[in-house]
Parts: structure tokens; C-alpha cells; sequence
RNA sequence: AGGCCCGUAGCUCAGUUGGUUAGAGCGCUACCUUGACACGGUAGAGGUCUGGGGUUCGAGUCCCCACGGGCCUACCA
């Protein structure tokens, strides 16, 4: 039965197929109850608005390979999914659609809107699912959670009571960041500050009683409509006669204290600062140490209110620009200067943040945030890579409190009810029937809902079943590793490490991998705003996921930020198409060979290729014993880059050995054996190739599932066998190790190397079967070429290897390359380019002469001889042993070249 | 203002505790459409590691300074 094979692969036609296999066979389900140590990693919650982005593209990727990779050795494995449910992004979405429909989602009652939301939601919230699901992630899918589902929502109002008991929650009134656009307060997270050209007002203030001015230097002057005093500073003496006289605030006829305080810097501006308590930070401080008042001059939405007086209803900019112009007009602008500074924009609506006096709840961080730095100073959980400790040790050595509360309708609603009668606050897990101490039933619950950050810091756990000691709970928790990009440390990680702690005595995750961004070409972070991202889905559809994956993991070293580009991509594909054309070749020459009865069963099978390599004559063939050697070292190799995160160096490892081993020099080399019509030979070398090709195959999973599944499917497997993903990661076998074998092989790929240089250098057509001569004075490497001579004139294009032992070679025809151990000569019609040999000839000889020189200097060099380790003073030795012999090698040969072309002249 | 990271081949990046002629992919040059693969094969060119100083027998690797680039934290009006 011949098979049809695609030239090329063609990742469209198989991914969807495997993408479903996956998800209907459940494949990737995890049992608490097997056996086997533990590996459990819960997803970094995506936004329930969110679609597959680059960065996403990065985190799913890793976290996959490292979930296969331990399944496929043995661990009891959970890769659980699931979404967060996003209040302000999620409430942004769906109030424009209303919007749209001409709706006010005001006008709809919170119930309404609500229902509105989950509804969207099942529609078309969660679009990432879909797609990890179609880029065949190894989730199971029976554990999906969401942080505002019921079963979730228990533990969010479980924590926020607990943390209420403790005193760790409290309600207060601050100075908050505002959001004008979401109507919402924010926590300092989510401000996100950027730097921006702006002006500083010197505005005169007229001192009353006197006909002199104060001058103030302001960057908002829209916020003096709320000034309540002018503050100067104490050992200021420009300003001492000043201090508790008023000026009188303009624009509002408003007379206001001139104040002395420390918090002034003489140096900024003009040294005089106006004071505006409810809309400043630091005059909110100022303040309250002076009892000032707080007037607020703006609207929720950032227009002026009745307190701003004639400015009542403008924007906040319109009201900037017509103060300015007022001023100007009264003659009581003095100048104006450019001036940058950082700016406060909400993350979401990028509008800029107001600061704003307003009641909300906090929690108190220092408590929790002391056991969660001495936790990763301890070492209980390890970051990678770990310079990212300091920012940690850094920001949570200077953590101030969080502001839970946001004026949403979509979250988790604040658990606390006031008492109409006495105003007396009740905060409980269940819905309370009356006030505790006047016993009044007139309660209403706390309008507002829990930052959406507060249920996903729960979520190692709050997923697993805590409170209750659940069975997932105790076989999955702490969980292994959590994988995110270092951009969100604080905003996830550092917060589930507090609440991991706090609530179940335990660290949350053993190790945290903090991966780069994915950046644009030109080296910018994508923005989707700025059209600058890259599409995941659509590269996934035009080059593969397998070779998306594989692209990302190649480059994924660890601190270092990726740039994409369509070159790198392209070489993953490269090497996806390589994989299946290895493939090809296997089953294109196996119909050939099943021709003459020979099974596949027999020479693939599960149980053949467990006892592989397998020896021909009473002996493995040195080319398999080769690649078994390989092998094993990769595997080693892969397993020691992958538990340290580096997926780059797996990567490589394993292209390094497919492409370059595999397929260059071990394919090329059993060919013959395939078709030989020695019946054992080719049946060994038969089940050798198909057996290190499966290990090849099972190696490559983890980082390319869709075309491993496919080609393992072709492959014979055990009864019942249902997928290459519940296989076994190849182990580097003892029996597989062969420092021999490596040896002798690099030794035959240099000679062979050597005489194609020589082919090249004299430009024998790639056909055209040459003479060569080999000569060496190693005993060892004359019997090693002698015994593997065909497969060295078949590489290198040679009609006869002549063995000539210690002989030198003269100038006469042909070209010669020379190395310590051996030469080589092409013995060919076409003349060598003597003044192109000579010229490489000198430069090799100077090469040399630098690098013996040095050596020498150091080989002479007493302090070094008694300093340096014996290792490195031998390898010295031998190597400038080898160099000078090379070097006379090749010196003799361009005097003999010189000499003949001299000959020739004359 | 404080902290962190980076500067290695034309491009994008590796380079484990300082130790023998600094590696890879892409690109480039030459040759090759050979029965797995041109998304391929073979051979090759190309860096002295941003600059300066220091420690050391020995520095791409450690220290200091400068220059260039990026990021994070921070209430300078």
C-alpha cells in the first residue's frame, strides 16, 4: 500500500483536526487520585474580554511546554484554565453596545444590567478559551473556573470578611485616583504614568491688607478654584512677613491663609504653593496638619461643579483654558513656562486620573505584604530570573494600601450593609437579616464591588476548592509554577503570594518564571491602539502553531525581550516542514522496502523500538550507535534547559540534533542500508531509524504537538495508545551513551568535511566522482576511515578513498587540506588557484602563529603555571602541540606552492 | 529622584561558576533543481565583544567611570 504524503506540510489541514481530538477525547483531564509526583500550574486569568494576543501567544506557549514536558515524564499533571471576569474593561464593553442601541445602562437598574452582562458574556465573552483550545493548549477543560462565578464568589466574600475581622479591611475617606471616563476610583496599579510636555502658571495672588502679590506656580490652574491656602515655606525669608497674613484667591474673591510648611521646596518655581486639599495629594497632607477645607470643584465626570463658581459645568480643560485666559485678562498672570511632568492615565480609558476625596474601602498591605517578602527572601519560592527579586523586595518593602472598592456595577459586590436607622456597618458572609446593634431590618448593602485584582489574587487557590480541604485542594495546591510576563508582578504575582500565605499558610507556587514582552520590530511594546501588535491567529494561520510555538520558544531566553519578525517565523516553519519531510522520506522509501515483504509492525513497533539500536553482524553500526549517543545527550541536555526555563537552549538542542544530526548525516548516511540487499542489515537499520525518529518525535512534542500527534499516529502503536501527549519524554538510556562512537564520528565528519572544501575550492561539478588520497600518522584514525571508507566517498563524492599511510603530499595536482592528524588530497584535473590557496593558506598559518604565540606566553609564564588549574595548563599544551604541527603543515605546503608557482614563472 | 536591565557578526540574539582559535538563526557569497525536503543541499566570508580605567597569571564574563538605548517605582506643585 503506497502512501500519499504532502511535499510540503501543511499545517491547516491537520492542527484543526488534533486541536479537537484533544479536547473531546479529554485528553489532558487530571487525576487526583494517580499516582506519581506532582505538577499542577493554574493559568494566569485572561480577561473574560479578551482575545489571543502576542503576549499571550508567549505565556500559553511556555506554560504548555512545560505542562507536556512533566506529563510526558511521569507527573500527575494539572494545567487548569479559566478567565477573570474583568469589571471595568468587561462594564466599558457592554455599556457601549447599550450605547449603541441607545441605551443608558443607568436607565436599566443594576439587576437589568447585570443579567445584560452575563448574557454578553455566554455570547461572547471568553473568545481566548476558543482560541487555546485551537492552538491545542493541554488544559483540562473540566476545571475551568471564573473568578465571579458562584463557587468562586463564596471565597472572594470568605476572604473580604476574614480580612474585615482581622482589621485588615477598613473603610475610610482619602485622596484616591479617579477615573472620569470609568466613573470609577482606581489603585495606584492602575494608573499608568506618562510623561508629558505641559505649563506652569505663575499666577498672582494679591495679599489682602497690602497692594503686593504672592505669585504660585501651578501645572493645573483649574484646581485654584479650590484652593483653601497658599503655602510658603517656614525658613523661606522672602516669604517670612508673609506667612498668616491671606490672600485673596482670584477669580473667587476668596480669602485663604498663607501657611508655613516644611513640605514647600524653595527651589521649585517661584517657592510659594498654592494649597487645594481635595485635589492634590500632597495639599491633601498639608491639609489636614493645617485643618484646612476640602472643597471639591468637579463633577464625577470631571466637569466643574457649583463650588467652581462661574466655571460651574465646563470640562476640566475648557474651565484650564478659560482660567488662563481670565487671568490674563485681570493682568494677574504673570508668565507662563513650559514644564514636563509625569501624568497620572487610567490603564483602560487612558483618560487622565483626577485625584479626588472620596470614601472607600482599603486593605492593609504591610501586614501582609511581611511574610510574602520573607517568603522569596527565603528562598520558598524561587523567581526566575532572579534580578526580579529586588523589584519585588522593592515594592513590597514600600507597599502602601489598597483601594478595593470600584464603582462598578459588574464584580463582586462589597459584603457590607448599613443600617438606615444608626448607620452601624455590617459585614458577613450571607446576607444579614438586621443590624447587629439596633436590630433594624432597614440595611442596604454597600453599592460598590471588589477590584477585580482582589479575586485574582485568590485564584491558586480559590480554583482548587479553598476553604474546604478539598481532594483537588490537597493533591494541587501549593501549585508548581505560575508563568507570566514580568509586567504584571505586582498586579498578580505579588499579590497572590500575600493572599496565598495569609489564607492557607502556604506559598501559592514553588517557582514564579517571569518571561519578556514580545516587542514590535522596531523594539516597542505592542499596542493594539497603536496597530503595532501582531496577530497570533493569523501568523498561527499562516505559518503553523507548531512553528509559532517553536519560533517563541527559540528566542524565549530568560530576561530578554523578544522581537518577532516574519524571518524567524519563517525558519520555524522551515524546520516544521523539515520534520515532515524527514518523515516523508521514511514512509516514501518503506513502501519500497515493504515491497519485499517486510512489515512495518515488525520494524516499528512499540516493543522493536524499545530495544533499539539493535546490532547488525554482532555489532551496533557505528553511525547508530552515534546517534543513540546523541540522542542521549539531548535529551539530557533538554531536560536540564527546561527545568531551568530555558526554553531557547531546549529549543536549539533539539533543532541541533533533528536537522543537523538526524537528518544531515545519520539519514544520509543509512541510505543504502535501507535497500541493502543484505536482509539484516537493512532490517536493523530499519528499526534504528524508526525508533530514534518516534524519540526524535516524542523529544519535539512539547514544543510542536499538532505535527508530532500526526506523524506518531503513522507510526505503530501500543493497543489503546491514544496519544503522543500521554507517552513517555525519552530518558538518556544508559545503554545509549557512547563517548567512542561520538568520537569516531566527529573524526569522520571532519575528513569528510575537509574533502568537500576541497571539492568546492577546486570546483568539481557536484556530481562528478573524484579521486582523494588519505594519509595519517594515528594508527586509530587510519583503521577508523579504512573500516568506514564508503560511507566517506559517498559523502564526499569520491570514485576511489586511496589509504596512503604516512605518506606527504606534493604540490603536483589536486588540493590538500591539512589537519594535526591527518591530510587529505583531491586528486582532480583542474589546477588549483594557487594564489587563492595561498592567500588562505597565509591567513589559516597566521591565525595559528597569534593563537600559538599566546599560548606560549602562558605555557611560559611561571605565575601562570603555578595558578592555574593542571586542566587548563594541559589543554594548553595539547592544543599548541596540535597547532604547531598544523602550522608546520601548512606552512611546508605554501612553500611548495610558492616554490611551484616560482617554477612555473620562470 | 530611586532602582533594574541592555549595548557581542549586516540584522535578531546565545555565551552557565572569569580559563584552550567567541557561537546560533536570518541575511550575504559561490556552487548544486541529486528520487524526503529549494520551506532544500554543500562550502565559505564576516565580530576582538560601545569607549576608557581597574582587579587578575588570565576578562565578552568581576569592579569603577563615561556614552548610548530600554523598563519599573515615586505626591515635586
Amino acid at each position: 500500500m503506497a502512501r500519499e504524503i504532502a511535499k510540503a506540510y501543511e499545517p491547516q489541514q491537520i492542527e484543526p483536526r488534533w486541536a479537537e481530538f484533544w479536547v473531546k477525547e479529554a485528553l489532558f483531564r487530571a487525576d487526583a487520585s494517580a499516582p506519581g509526583p506532582v505538577f499542577s500550574i493554574v493559568i494566569p486569568p485572561p480577561n473574560v474580554t479578551g482575545s489571543l494576543h502576542i503576549g499571550h501567544m508567549l505565556d500559553h506557549t511556555e506554560i504548555d511546554i512545560l505542562t507536556r514536558w512533566h506529563r510526558m515524564r511521569g507527573y500527575n499533571t494539572l494545567y487548569l484554565p479559566g478567565m477573570d471576569h474583568a469589571g471595568i474593561s468587561t462594564q466599558r464593553v457592554v455599556v457601549r453596545q447599550l450605547a449603541e442601541q441607545g441605551i443608558d445602562y443607568r436607565k436599566l437598574g443594576r439587576e437589568e444590567f447585570e443579567r445584560r452582562v452575563w448574557k454578553w458574556k455566554e455570547e461572547s465573552g471568553g473568545m481566548i478559551l476558543g482560541q487555546m483550545r485551537q492552538i491545542g493548549e493541554s488544559c483540562d477543560w473540566s476545571r475551568e473556573k471564573f473568578t465571579l462565578s458562584p463557587e468562586l464568589s463564596r471565597v472572594v466574600r470568605e476572604v473580604f470578611v476574614r480580612l474585615y475581622e482581622e482589621g485588615l479591611i477598613y473603610r475610610a475617606t482619602r485622596l484616591v485616583n479617579w477615573c472620569p471616563d470609568c466613573l470609577t476610583v482606581l489603585s495606584d496599579l492602575e494608573v499608568a504614568h506618562e510623561e508629558r510636555q505641559g505649563h506652569l502658571w505663575h499666577i498672582k495672588y494679591p495679599i489682602v491688607g497690602t497692594k503686593e502679590f504672592l505669585t504660585v506656580a501651578t501645572t493645573r490652574p483649574e484646581t485654584m478654584l479650590g484652593d483653601t491656602a497658599v503655602a510658603v515655606h517656614p525658613e523661606d525669608e522672602r516669604y517670612k512677613r508673609v506667612v498668616g497674613r491671606k490672600a485673596l484667591l482670584p477669580l473667587m474673591n476668596r480669602e485663604i491663609p498663607i501657611i508655613a510648611d516644611e513640605m514647600v521646596d524653595r527651589e521649585f518655581g517661584t517657592g510659594a504653593v498654592k494649597i487645594t486639599p481635595a485635589h492634590d495629594p500632597n495639599d491633601f497632607e498639608t491639609g489636614k496638619r493645617h485643618k484646612l477645607a476640602e472643597i471639591d470643584v468637579m463633577t464625577d465626570d470631571a466637569h466643574m461643579n457649583a463650588n467652581a463658581g462661574a466655571y460651574a459645568g465646563l470640562d476640566r480643560f475648557q474651565a484650564r483654558k478659560k482660567i488662563v485666559e481670565d487671568l490674563k485678562a485681570q493682568g494677574l498672570l504673570e508668565k507662563t513656562t513650559g514644564h514636563t511632568s509625569a501624568i497620572g492615565l487610567c490603564e483602560r480609558s487612558k483618560t487622565v486620573v483626577e485625584p479626588r476625596i472620596s470614601t472607600q474601602w482599603f486593605c492593609k498591605m504591610k501586614p501582609l505584604a511581611e511574610p510574602a517578602l520573607a517568603a522569596v527572601e527565603r528562598g520558598e519560592i524561587r523567581m526566575v530570573p532572579d534580578n526580579r527579586r529586588e523589584e519585588y523586595f522593592n515594592w513590597m518593602r514600600n507597599i502602601r494600601d489598597w483601594t478595593l472598592s470600584r464603582q462598578l456595577w459588574w464584580g463582586h459586590r462589597i459584603p457590607a450593609w448599613y443600617c438606615k436607622e444608626n448607620k452601624h456597618v455590617t459585614v458577613a458572609r450571607e446576607i444579614p437579616a438586621k443590624c447587629a446593634t439596633c436590630g433594624s431590618a432597614n440595611l442596604e448593602q454597600d453599592a460598590d464591588v471588589l477590584d477585580t485584582w482582589f479575586s485574582s489574587g485568590l485564584w491558586p487557590f480559590s480554583t482548587l476548592g479553598w476553604p474546604e480541604n478539598t481532594v483537588d485542594y490537597k493533591k494541587y495546591y501549593p501549585t508548581s509554577l505560575l508563568i507570566t510576563g514580568y509586567d504584571i508582578l505586582f498586579f498578580w504575582v505579588a499579590r497572590m503570594i500575600m493572599m496565598g500565605i495569609h489564607f492557607t499558610g502556604q506559598v501559592p507556587f514553588r517557582a514564579v518564571y517571569l518571561h519578556a514582552l514580545v516587542r514590535t520590530g522596531s523594539g516597542e511594546k505592542m499596542s493594539k491602539s497603536k496597530g503595532t501588535g501582531l496577530d497570533p491567529v493569523a501568523l498561527n494561520q499562516q505559518y503553523g502553531t507548531d512553528a509559532m510555538r517553536f519560533c517563541l520558544a527559540s528566542m524565549a531566553a530568560p530576561g530578554t525581550d523578544i522581537i518577532l519578525s516574519d524571518d524567524k517565523l519563517a525558519s520555524a516553519r522551515n524546520f516544521a516542514n523539515k520534520i515532515w519531510n524527514a518523515a516523508r522520506f521514511l514512509f516514501v522509501n518503506l513502501d519500497k522496502f515493504e515491497q519485499s515483504g517486510a512489515k512495518l509492525e515488525d520494524l516499528a513497533g512499540p516493543e522493536v523500538r524499545a530495544k533499539a539500536p539493535y546490532a547488525a553482524g554482532g555489532e551496533i553500526p557505528l553511525v547508530d550507535a552515534w546517534l543513540y549517543a546523541r540522542l542521549a545527550e539531548t535529551v539530557e541536555m533538554m531536560n536540564d534547559a527546561l527545568a531551568n526555563y530555558r526554553f531557547h537552549e531546549a529549543a536549539q538542542g533539539v533543532y541541533q540534533f533533528f536537522w543537523g544530526d538526524f537528518c544531515d548525516w545519520y539519514i544520509e548516511w543509512v541510505k543504502p542500508e535501507l535497500q541493502s540487499a543484505d536482509r539484516e542489515r537493512a532490517t536493523v537499520a530499519w528499526k534504528n531509524l524508526f525508533a530514534a525518529f518516534d524519540a526524535a518525535l516524542r523529544l519535539l512534542h512539547p514544543f510542536m504537538p499538532f505535527l508530532t500527534e500526526e506523524l506518531w499516529h503513522q507510526l505503530p502503536q501500543q493497543a489503546g495508545a491514544r496519544s503522543i501527549a500521554l507517552g513517555r519524554f525519552p530518558e538518556a538510556e544508559l545503554r545509549w551513551k557512547n563517548a567512542d562512537a561520538l568520537r569516531d564520528v566527529a573524526q569522520i565528519q571532519e575528513v569528510v568535511t575537509a574533502l568537500r572544501a576541497i571539492r568546492a575550492e577546486l570546483r568539481v561539478e557536484a556530481r562528478k566522482k573524484a579521486g582523494a588520497e588519505f594519509s595519517t600518522t594515528d594508527r586509530g584514525l587510519g583503521d577508523l576511515i579504512r573500516t568506514n571508507k564508503e560511507a566517506v566517498e559517498r559523502f564526499a563524492v569520491l570514485s576511489e578513498l586511496r589509504m596512503v599511510l604516512n605518506e606527504r603530499f606534493d604540490a603536483k595536482s589536486g588540493a590538500v587540506r591539512s589537519t594535526a592528524t591527518f591530510d587529505v588530497r583531491v586528486v582532480y584535473s583542474e589546477t588549483v588557484d594557487a594564489g587563492a590557496e595561498m592567500t588562505r593558506l597565509k591567513k589559516e598559518i597566521e591565525g595559528l602563529r597569534k593563537a600559538i604565540a599566546s599560548k606560549e606566553r602562558q605555557l611560559g609564564d611561571e605565575t601562570f603555571r603555578s595558578r592555574a588549574p593542571e586542566m587548563i595548563i594541559k589543554g594548553l599544551e595539547a592544543t599548541l602541540a596540535q597547532q604547531r604541527i598544523e602550522q608546520e603543515k601548512l606552512r611546508r605546503r605554501l612553500g611548495d606552492l610558492d616554490g611551484g608557482s616560482q617554477a612555473a614563472g620562470t
